[in-house]
DNA sequence: AGGTTAGTGTTGTAATTGCAACTTTTTAGA
DNA sequence: TCTAAAAAGTTGCAATTACAACACTAACCT
C-alpha cells in the first residue's frame, strides 16, 4: 500500500501539513478516537502504532472492519466512520495526522509536494477500491466452495505460482470470506478430498 | 457521483485532455472494448451512452460486475479489469475518453484546472470506496434477513425516513444482496407478517 | 390490440450452512 | 519450561438457503 508521504521529503511535509493545517495527535492504547477528536470530515494517518476500526452494532455486537496498520489512511467519509456506530480503537500507542479533506480541495497552492500528495492520496484511494472489488467478487460467490477458489485463484494469481502462503490465519479466513469457521473447515476438507487443493497450516496448493 | 470534470471550463478541459494525451473514442451498441484498444493502465470516462463491466467466469458464465453510467469512471486498475475476465461492454453507442493513469501523476503542469481535475477524481474515488465498503458491510451479513435489514436501514438513512423507495427492481436488490431472488421474496415476505416492515412494490416502510 | 418478454410472487424439496460443543494442537507469555 | 490462551480440527443436528418449476402481472414493442 502506498504510503501518503512517499517522495516528500522531510522538509516539504513539515511544509504540506503547516499549510494543512494539519493536527498530530498522540493517544495511548485502547482509546477511541471519535469521541474525543472533530469529526468533521477528517483523514486520518496511523504514522506510528496499530489500530482497528470497530463496529458496535444495535445490538452492541463488535465486529472488526478494517485493521489499520502503520502508514494505512482512513477517512471519516470513505470508511464509513460519519456514522456513529464506527469508531477507530487503538491497539497499541499510536500517533496520528489529522487533516480536514476539505481544505485539500481547496488548496490554493500549487507546489510539487502538494501534488505529489495528491496523486498519492489517489493511488491510496485507487488501491483500496481494487481491495473492496476483490472482496466483493469473493463474497458475491454462491457457496462457501467458490468463494474459497475464487479466494485462492486470487492469491495464487498474486503469487504466480499454484503454491502459495495465506495471509492470515483460517479464523481470520473465515472472517474475510464470512463463513462459519467451522463451515470452512469442513469445505477445505471436502476440497482436498476432491483432489482440488492440498493444504497444510497456511500453505495452499492448487492442484491440476 | 462526482463528474471528473466538475468547475473545469470546456476550453481548460480541452487543455487538460490534450496535456494528458487523452485519446475520445466512440463505440456502437454491444461492443466489447478491451479487446480493441491497448490496456495499460488506463482510467476510462464514459461521456455518453450507457456500458457495463462483465465478467466472464471460467466456465462462461458471464457476471454484471458494474453498470456504468453516463459521466461515471473506471480504472483499468481499479476496476479489476486488469484481468483477462473482465471487460466493459457498450449497451448503446457510446463516447469514451481514455487517459493514461500513470501520466496523471508525472504531470509537471501545475495548472488550477489539472489540480482541480485531480480533486475531483480523488473524491470519485472516494465515493467508490465509501459504496464498497457498505456493500461489504451488506454481503457480510451472515443471513438473509440480516442482510435485507441492513440495507434497509442505509436506504432508510439517506431518505432519512422510515419510507423510501428502492432504486433498483427487487430481482436487481437480490444480485446485490447476493441472494436467491426466490429466498429473498420469502424472507421480505416473512419481515412483512413479522410486521418489521410493509412493502409495496419497491416502496418499502420500516416499522417501529 | 395482441403477443412477447421481464419482473413478481409462491412453494416443495434437496443441499448447504450455522451453531454448539467438543478435542487436539500450536503459540505466546510469565 | 510450564501454563494459559488461541487456533485448528471435528461432528451432529437444526435452521437456512438454493434450486427448480410454476402462475400471474406489468411493461413494451410494432
Amino acid at each position: 500500500m502506498t504510503y501518503i508521504f512517499n517522495d516528500i521529503s522531510n522538509l516539504d511535509k513539515r511544509k504540506l501539513l503547516k499549510e494543512l493545517e494539519a493536527s498530530v495527535l498522540f493517544f495511548e492504547k485502547n482509546i477511541s478516537l471519535l469521541k474525543s477528536i472533530d469529526k468533521g470530515n477528517l483523514i486520518g494517518i496511523l504514522e506510528e502504532g496499530e489500530a482497528q476500526i470497530i463496529r458496535t452494532d444495535y445490538d452492541g455486537n463488535k465486529i472488526l472492519i478494517e485493521d489499520l496498520k502503520q502508514k494505512s489512511v482512513f477517512g471519516i467519509r470513505f470508511s464509513l466512520i460519519n456514522n456513529d456506530e464506527y469508531d477507530v480503537v487503538t491497539k497499541s500507542a499510536c500517533k496520528f495526522i489529522f487533516i480536514d479533506y476539505d481544505l485539500i480541495g481547496i488548496m490554493s497552492k500549487r507546489s510539487g509536494y502538494y501534488q505529489k500528495f495528491l496523486v498519492n492520496l489517489m493511488d491510496i484511494l485507487s488501491e483500496m477500491v481494487y481491495e473492496k472489488n476483490e472482496r466483493i467478487n469473493i463474497l458475491t460467490r454462491k457457496n462457501t466452495r467458490e468463494k474459497l477458489l475464487e479466494y485462492f485463484s486470487i492469491e495464487s494469481k498474486k503469487a504466480f505460482s499454484k503454491v502459495f502462503y495465506l495471509p492470515f490465519n483460517l479464523t481470520e479466513l473465515s472472517e474475510y470470506l464470512s463463513i462459519d469457521r467451522s463451515a470452512m473447515m469442513r469445505e477445505i476438507k471436502r476440497l482436498k478430498d476432491d483432489k482440488i487443493i492440498e493444504s497444510s497450516g497456511n500453505k495452499i496448493r492448487i492442484l491440476n
